[in-house]
DNA sequence: TGTGAGTTGGTTGTTTGAACAAACTAATCT
DNA sequence: AGATTAGTTTGTTCAAACAACCAACTCACA
């Protein structure tokens, strides 16, 4: 109610936020264009976009063609992709990983640094040395904007609040950085991060509204899109389906949770302890999957049937417009994904909801936070926005 | 976005939508101070009211008290309640309930008819009797504004998809109302309409944004208001989740559901079905319970148990500002109440949601629907609307 | 108790400024 | 040359803002 806008400054502002997103969504595109897209006269669209050219968001690329009936050729705008960039990280399990993009998501670096047993504190200099590599070699003209963190655990309020996986209680990434590039700092959940690459980065989902990305990795989360918007809850632990428990009128001893059942990591101990190994690795999971070994294809049947319950209770719970799978699993494995769906089918015969694999989940990741970030340096952050990913060289 | 304010007659009805949502919201109220409320210019406040007012949705009521340090007496502004009124229908299982409110949700009349055993075509003339007989009584300027159904089933477009405990098949009720009477006829889901209910009505609630009702009848379902809004989900059966099923690893035949554990429906067979009796009521567990009945008194133990663990469930999944039980047994055995809080505090030793039960379900369900057919009548879906419970004669 | 200074609510007439419209230039096609 | 399209310039429009006013109240003080 109050953010709406109720002045001719606050129509001015939003209109130029208009112009600008459609520049970003449909470069290069000419002023006319806009203009039709937006309803709005020509000439305006001429002085608001005057505006975005002179503060160095945009910039004109050259002339397009002229239409087949004759007529003036067009002037194709676009973003300026040398404004500056983003920096984005996910701390997998045996890698850190780092991407640089530009304002419209392009990625102009990516690197992998192995940081297998290390405590965040001691992969702090190894951020920091990417940081300092990345910003010498740069020649964008505002340079550093933003830095985001996808974080395995949930986040409140820019804090890491439980991280089972790294502790991540001794720094405040957010303070240290924004202390050191006076930028935006974003911490964000993974599976958060993955939902927000498939409604920005994904243009198959443009016209969808609804999304679950359920994210099956060491442990298990769902990132929400509702109304186009990451639902993050009140304390930024919505979707953490991975901690739900059985109804079934079965209270003897302790309740147990779904990812005490099908996260990777649970898997991967059922086997272990079949087997009598140790220290088991999902390779080693695919490679004995692949060589036919019944214990595994058992463990991989209950897996496949778990993750079609978790698809039937989530889309009863939000009914979404489509269920993304991000699992590196399932990605080595995409074989498990037709059983899933028939799993899933049997349960529900009826209205069904599309199951969909994310390719390269550590991308996704990767994309979902330098979209996030990105849309707070702009003050986008509520305007539909689709985000290329070409691999730059500038 | 495309739906966005761009020019001034869009901003000048969005202004007039603002000035109207001040008046329904702070009634009595000023045009000062409304202009402070919204940081419109008095001029400007005056001139959009003056719309309003040759519209008749408002009116004056009168002058209010000047401000102790001295000045002009303030002219107080209020819809007016004359304006017309909506008929809300609850198809409950022994009672169609019917309630007549005005457009700011003052009960006009509320009157139950039993209806026990009978198909929807043979309540449908005792419907339209009702709507007849307020017809003839009433005396507003526009008299009948819309009509709304609270739905015990899903609904998708405004027909019903699933209605377990009456066939509703056979009628469209939309169509046969529209036809009737050309005003907007809305059905929706019982639980949804519970959420709404709790959102519009419950000046509590007002700065919260997420809120989930949990709706424990003959079957289980959950209402979601989401960033504000309504969530019903692409086919309208979000929150569902009656229909969940366990993740435990045991798929020896067919996975049952939430619903078949811990309704009310359920409760009662599971009594009955160990006493060897027969056609039990909700009551007669009330009664049983309430002389030390050792069956009853374990059906409920389990029961509440069940009851905790949906609420953790759903705290996991959707991480809410509050969840709000709408169950009437619970109503009748509010001391269940704190038993499941405990349990509920067991698995969640942390972070909690609170839970408040709703007082008067059959009532919260028909102010539900009344808002949301009274918010489709003012073109006002969007805006944020406090409406009002009192019961008057007018 | 009467008066006037100060305060607040609301109206009226004028100004402002962002979107709009029309006329223009520019550049293309057939 | 005439038709067509892109974009600019110049002047118009109209809803909100502003400023000045009127109306009606309080309170202090004579």
């Amino acid at each position: 109610m109050s953010s709406a806008v109720r002045n001719r400054m606050q129509l001015h502002q939003q209109n130029i936020q208009s112009v600008f997103a459609e520049v970003f969504n449909h470069q290069p595109i000419s002023r006319i264009e806009i203009s039709r897209n937006l309803a709005l006269n020509k000439s305006t669209v001429s002085a608001l976009y005057r505006d975005l050219k002179d503060q160095g968001y945009v910039e004109e690329l050259g002339e397009g063609d002229a239409s087949n009936v004759g007529g003036r050729k067009p002037v194709l705008l676009a973003v300026n992709r040398k404004y500056g960039y983003t920096m984005n990280f996910d701390f997998g399990y045996r890698h850190l990983h780092a991407m640089q993009n530009n304002v419209t998501g392009d990625v102009l670096s990516y690197k992998q640094v192995n940081v297998k047993g290390l405590t965040l504190k001691q992969i702090l200099p190894l951020i920091d040395a990417e940081l300092e590599n990345i910003s010498t070699n740069d020649h964008s003209s505002h340079g550093l904007l933003g830095i985001s963190f996808a974080i395995h655990g949930t986040v409140d309020h820019n804090k890491v609040t439980y991280s089972p996986f790294l502790d991540m209680s001794q720094v405040d990434l957010e303070d240290y950085y924004t202390q050191k590039f006076q930028v935006p700092v974003l911490l964000e959940n993974e599976a958060n991060v993955s939902a927000v690459y498939e409604r920005d980065f994904n243009k198959a989902n443009e016209q969808l509204s609804n999304m679950v990305t359920i994210s099956i990795h060491r442990g298990i989360g769902a990132g929400l899109i509702i109304h186009q918007n990451l639902h993050r809850g009140i304390h930024g632990e919505a979707g953490e389906i991975g901690r739900s428990v059985s109804i079934d009128g079965n209270w003897d001893g302790e309740p147990r949770k779904v990812e005490d059942y099908c996260s990777e990591d649970a898997i991967i101990t059922q086997i272990q302890d079949k087997k009598h190994a140790d220290n088991m690795t999902r390779e080693d999971v695919v490679r004995l999957f692949k060589a036919d070994d019944q214990v595994t294809k058992s463990a991989l049947r209950g897996f496949v049937r778990n993750v079609a319950g978790i698809i039937y209770n989530v889309a009863n719970n939000f009914d979404p417009d489509v269920i993304f799978l991000n699992s590196p699993l399932i990605e080595a494995l995409p074989e498990l994904e037709p059983q899933i769906e028939s799993f899933y089918a049997q349960m529900a015969p009826s209205i069904r909801v599309p199951i969909k694999l994310t390719k390269n989940s550590h991308y996704a990741t990767l994309l979902g936070g330098c979209a996030l970030v990105t849309r707070e340096v702009l003050g986008m952050e509520d305007a539909k926005l689709n985000f290329g990913a070409q691999t730059v060289i500038l």
